[in-house]
DNA sequence: CTTGACCTTCCCGTGACTGGAACCCTCATT
DNA sequence: AATGAGGGTTCCAGTCACGGGAAGGTCAAG
């Protein structure tokens, strides 16, 4: 299979296919014209750091879950610790976001939206009271 | 004052403060020997982007933002559009980590996390069955 | 006079790509 | 045989909002 192929069955951007090779996650062969070709497992590969990447997962971590992914030997509480650091990652996140929404919704509520300058937003910006 | 008492008064790096200036935002006089002098509204100025930056509006916005609060004649409904815009930018955000925590917390869950390899976790990352 | 704490500019690196230029390969049509 | 479309290739620059660090100027204190 092609890259164009590949993107198209995986859903990844041939930019971020050609990026993992880059980068060393997927090592596709190369067809005598230069293209890339990849095998069944190339494509699986890239299947699985798709969703890794959905799942917020950063490159590194990617990376450490395909080896282990690729290790008979692996012990599931490495993976769990990696999953469970990225969880903590993504709830302080959430966290962080929730108090900007709190914030952004009280001041949208008090602010008229007319066309007068009085503005709550830029008072709470500017420091206010 | 210079850029060091800005700094621990604003609770901005200064790397920050200088990036400021280098896209514009804030503009401090220069004393003879070539140091950053600020003034009063220069502080004034950092504070409010602190603030913008701390609810998690991007640069342009507050770069708008700023416009707006030292504009007399705005209408606070221009203010607010921008606020809203970009509570929805969170709003979309939350709402895709929430979903990222779920997998992530079912997942961990149902991964024993010990010595041996069997793990839920990588069985879904891999397209499992 | 030197030390140390400031300050300056400049350039590179971050993460995970995305866009675009300039070029090659293959097949089908004119 | 030339042309055009639609693949592919490499490489370079840009994104966003800074942070790190080098090389050097300035200033007050001992």
């Amino acid at each position: 299979m092609n890259i164009g192929d590949v993107s198209t069955q995986t859903g990844l951007p041939a930019k971020t296919i050609r990026y993992y090779e880059d980068i060393g996650l997927v090592k596709p062969l190369r067809d005598d014209n230069g293209y890339r070709r990849y095998r069944s497992q190339d494509i699986h590969k890239l299947n699985f750091l798709g969703r890794a990447r959905a799942l917020g997962f950063t490159i590194e971590d990617c990376r450490t879950l395909m080896a282990l992914y690729e290790d008979d030997t692996r012990a599931s509480s490495d993976v769990k610790k990696v999953a469970r650091a990225h969880l903590a990652q993504v709830e302080a996140k959430i966290a962080d976001l929730n108090a900007m929404r709190d914030t952004l919704g009280h001041l949208i509520d008090a602010c008229a939206g007319d066309d007068r300058p009085d503005c709550p937003i830029l008072q709470d910006l500017g420091g206010k009271a």
